[in-house]
DNA sequence: AAATTTTTTGGTGCAATACCAAATTTATCT
DNA sequence: AGATAAATTTGGTATTGCACCAAAAAATTT
């Protein structure tokens, strides 16, 4: 499953700091625990649980309590896009003299204000780069849109 | 005046909305009444008047009660930054098939997370454009930068 | 089964942003 | 000038996002 079934969203649903729980979550892969997540994004776990129920009210995690979590088909197709979004814009910046690191670190703080439609029209217009400076870059949603352009 | 003579920021130190406030102050030039500010960025004069306090406590204006602000020397010279930020970075965006509205209203969501840093680098790296999308595009500060690369 | 670890709950706090109503100051109009 | 109107500020309240702590609950380990 794949994001360009759920054409709906902005790419604005979540603030920066969910983006980032459910980044994680992705590229762990599998059922995720609360420790792991507070340890790696450097919360109390509190806020960790917390955050989980707001994004399983939101459909895109399943909790199950004191167990763990994992996302949700749409929860996936979600994150996949917010893993390309923050590649395109970290190989975007590369090309404007910052390094990887910088790129990287830069977007991490803005990227949750880009909109979907922008991500878009700024992959085509680079190609659709198969790899960014954090990894290969998917593309089925934005191959999608252009299809029927 | 220009930012050139205060070094020591990041282009992080102010909020969303601060940063909007700034700007229009500093595009409107002189003094500035509340209600003004008020019916463009269209919020209630209470919240303005709270907003240029706390602008004014932290340097960047000043406020006569009752009267209207103006920019403090500083407050001039980080604006001349925040506004340069934002042509910049909406150049940047219509160089990857976004139009001028586009790219200006995607980068008012963002901008206020990109650190000066970063935008030093694309200035040099775009070689200091003159004209940005929303208006022409000063370069006291990142050609100071350059000179004792 | 008892002890330990993990997770959740409930409470609190802060920053950013906004609104409303009431009070204050300034401006305008006889 | 005095009354009225307009602009501004003050004080209070609310929401969202994000964080922490202490205590309770559940799961795991020994």
């Amino acid at each position: 499953m794949n994001e360009k079934n759920y054409p709906e969203f902005t790419g604005l649903e979540l603030s920066p700091r969910k983006v980032d729980y459910l980044k994680f979550i992705l590229e762990k892969g599998g059922t995720v625990k609360t420790t792991e997540i507070s340890s790696v994004l450097k919360v109390d776990p509190s806020t960790t649980t917390k955050t989980l129920n707001e994004l399983a009210s939101a459909g895109y995690l399943n909790h199950v309590p004191y167990r763990g979590v994992d996302l949700t088909e749409m929860g996936e197709a979600y994150t996949q896009f917010l893993i390309r979004r923050h590649r395109i814009l970290s190989l975007l910046l590369t090309h404007y003299g910052l390094s990887s690191e910088e790129a990287c670190s830069e977007v991490l703080r803005f990227e949750a204000f880009v909109s979907r439609d922008a991500i878009n029209k700024i992959c085509s217009s680079m190609g659709h780069p198969m790899f960014g400076v954090c990894g290969e870059i998917s593309h089925e949603n934005c191959l999608h849109e252009e299809k029927h352009h």
